[in-house]
RNA sequence: GGAAGGGUGGCCGAGUGGUUGAUGGCGCUGGUCUUGAAAAUCAGUGUGGCAGCAAUGUCACCGGGGGUUCGAAUCCCUCCCCUUCCGCCA
């Protein structure tokens, strides 16, 4: 949500940015609702000051046995011109907060402007891994090694889902464990273990709510939704709290399910374990002061590729245009790793800098120096998202015999296990 | 799922229709006292909207929504949440 006193200041900022994220939002129709808004408002509390100095009135008769039925007939008239006035207002304000909540956050000043070509690399680390064979893909090398089952996902809940096995089994909760234990002992962020299920004021808080609706499984009968990332449950933590500055920023790490209906994707995007409907997925969320973000989000950055590093996979960060900055975003990193057996990049994280646009949303404060009620800002990052990772893993670390080298640092993780062959 | 009891300001806790944004206590901030601290004592201490350059004015808020009434924290309806007991259950 962006705070309606900047909307008013700067509505072509504002509309410029909606316009540089290919979103809808009709800024002229709220600034109209506004006016009448505040009009009315003004209406309303008039009369409301009247009926009040009336209703004392009243009181104060009463007590002294005098006759009061003449002004509490007059009062009458003025109650009902409230009541229909309050209508009014209710009306307007539903449709006024609803078209609000189709406001975009709005791009940092050194995003650029423009769609995916418009997209910048930042930098690049490693090379990507060269064979003198030709590399297979992750669904080649996971049948042969039999840890990866597609069909049998497939049979057990429909295309989309995938299911690991043995070894494969056994490297993801490697990695998963592997990435909790530097981001809570070395980077000292806080592990918190979470709801998959949440409810629709936790998905408006950090903005999949109104937007994207389509894409998130609900339960119908209580009206829960499935995460499609940790960062829900994780920013929702202090939703409606006022945070202690002196806590700032607050660090959290989460692995958790992520659950994605994907619909409208195909092709070479859905084969293997690219897209699935579920995943799971390591997330950091941070909260800070407004004046620390940006930076924030360098070092969070940071703390994802040194998984990256780690793992010795070879990948590039790309600082995104505005047509691909997300909803809620005002400045996101992409972390893209190369996965050798499909000759191409993936992203297997996205850093974000939300500002204060899901803190306003979900009403989450601090105290300032001056004892002044303000937003913190909310960060997060994936650290990484699992099927992802193994791809680029498996296919990066497969020899020519089909089998697959283990990263020296997720060893310990798997008994001292070196390789996985058939 | 059934039954009962609850939800009031940072916290505890009064308050069943009339100047109640709300008694009191704790906490917090400042003053007095003290070499200093504690204790004591005095004063202050919510959030948000609207108008205004501001001082300020005004309205709203006692879990959410709706209703009754000249007037609602207080009465009625409804939903949510918490506690206890019963049932079910990994």
């Amino acid at each position: 949500m962006l705070d309606l006193d900047f909307i008013r200041q700067n509505p072509d900022r504002v509309k410029k940015a909606i316009r540089d994220k290919n979103e809808k939002a009709d800024i002229d129709s709220i600034l109209k609702m506004d006016v009448t808004r505040r009009q009315l408002i003004q209406q309303i509390d008039q009369l409301r000051h009247e009926r009040k100095q009336a209703s004392e009135k009243i009181a104060r008769l009463k007590k002294e046995k005098k006759d009061a039925s003449d002004l509490i007939q007059s009062t009458k008239t003025v109650g009902g011109q409230i009541k229909e006035l309050e209508k009014k207002l209710k009306e307007l304000n539903s449709r006024f907060q609803e078209q609000l909540s189709w406001v975009p956050n709005v791009p940092a000043e050194d995003v650029p402007v423009g769609n995916e070509k418009a997209n910048v690399e930042v930098r690049q680390w490693g090379q990507p891994a060269k064979f003198d064979f030709k590399p297979l893909t992750h669904w080649d090398l996971g049948r042969q090694l039999d840890i990866l089952d597609l069909e049998r996902a497939t049979k057990i809940s429909g295309t989309g889902f995938m299911m690991l096995k043995g070894a494969g089994a056994q490297l993801e909760r490697a990695l998963i464990n592997f990435m909790l234990e530097i981001h809570t002992g070395k980077h000292g962020y806080r592990e918190i273990s979470l709801p998959f299920l949440v409810n629709r004021a936790s998905m408006f808080t950090t903005g999949q709510l109104p937007k994207l609706s389509d894409d998130m499984y609900r339960t119908t009968e209580d009206d829960f939704w499935l995460i499609p990332t940790g960062e829900v449950p994780l920013t929702n933590i202090f939703q409606g709290e006022v945070i202690d500055r002196k806590k700032l920023p607050l660090n959290y790490v989460a692995a958790t399910a992520c659950f994605r209906r994907e619909a409208g994707s195909y092709g070479r995007e859905t084969r293997g374990i690219n897209r699935v409907h579920q995943f799971t997925k390591v997330e950091l969320v941070k909260f800070t002061e407004p004046a620390t973000s940006f930076d924030e989000l360098e070092k969070l950055t940071g703390r994802v590729e040194a998984i990256l590093q780690a793992l010795g996979l070879s990948y590039r960060v790309i600082k995104l245009a505005t047509g691909e900055l997300s909803f809620a975003g005002a400045k996101t990193y992409d972390l893209e790793a190369w996965a050798p057996g499909l000759g191409r990049y993936l992203e297997v994280s996205s850093c974000s800098n939300f500002t204060d646009f899901q803190a306003r949303r979900g009403n989450i404060k601090f105290r300032d120096q001056d004892k002044k009620l303000k937003f913190v800002h909310t960060l997060n990052g994936s650290g990484l998202a699992l099927p992802r990772t193994l791809i680029c893993l498996m296919e990066t670390y497969q020899q020519a015999d089909g089998s697959i080298i283990i990263p020296e640092v997720l060893r310990p993780y798997l008994g001292g296990r070196e390789m996985i062959k058939s």
